[in-house]
DNA sequence: TCAGTAATAGCAATGATTACTGTTTTATAA
DNA sequence: TTATAAAACAGTAATCATTGCTATTACTGA
């Protein structure tokens, strides 16, 4: 992986991503940025995004319903989707990491991680 | 949900899927079942596996990455996904679904389930 | 200040999936 | 059986999210 050049259309997607606990789609970080950068392409916002994730200073979630969601807030932690409304929440919960050693239990190859999320009903819905 | 009307295409579809392991994607099932139906088309085909997992006959799979997959067999089970080759794999491991109470703990609303792919390498791969 | 290279804007293209429409199949019942 | 209504279909167009392309611009280090 080389070194990143600094470029301020990144910076603001990463600001504005660290600004929201809602999980923003990419489409929403590029209306947004557009305030500041009113010339900024989507392809330039799918470009940092993607970057980004991969050098874990975001995180991306891809819940299989629905375009892919961005998190400023890169700390290992989960997500809630609400089956009524769509909202994503970050939850607080003690962590699950056995759930690896119990999936590699009786398998050939190797578990070195797992993606979840949860779901059903969030507080306004419920 | 309304009662389904019988068609021979979406049991072509649903017999495939019962013969395979290796949880194929919607275009995959389209060329195979083509051998039996050579006029069936590919929204058939969309539109079946979408009824079929709704009503919890089959299991789809997203995994975020590439085109959603289909599992022909309906029972709780979660799936590895190898980094290397792309493969998923069914997973034999005891049942976690004490994560659910986990998450539920400090949360607002009310946790239904959860939705878990693990990844690593698998038995070809590592 | 300048050269080299990464990043960008603007736009075209792709891939997966869904929507539409006229025709065919299935289920029901006279 | 045949008639009828509803569901499912084939074929195709459209949509949505995302990626690819190319000429231009912006960073960075000398």
């Amino acid at each position: 992986m080389q070194q990143l050049k600094y470029s301020r259309q990144r910076e603001s997607i990463k600001n504005f991503l660290m600004t929201r606990k809602d999980h923003p789609t990419a489409d929403v970080v590029y209306t947004n940025v557009r305030k500041e950068y009113p010339n900024i392409s989507l392809g330039t916002v799918y470009r940092n995004l993607s970057l980004l994730s991969q050098r874990g200073e975001i995180m991306k979630i891809s819940t299989g319903d629905g375009p892919d969601r961005f998190d400023g807030n890169p700390l290992p932690h989960y997500h809630f989707i609400c089956k009524r409304c769509g909202s994503v929440i970050d939850l607080e919960m003690d962590d699950i990491d056995q759930i690896d050693k119990i999936a590699n239990a009786n398998f050939g190859g190797v578990v070195e991680g797992h993606v979840a999320y949860f779901y059903g009903r969030c507080e306004d819905c419920k």
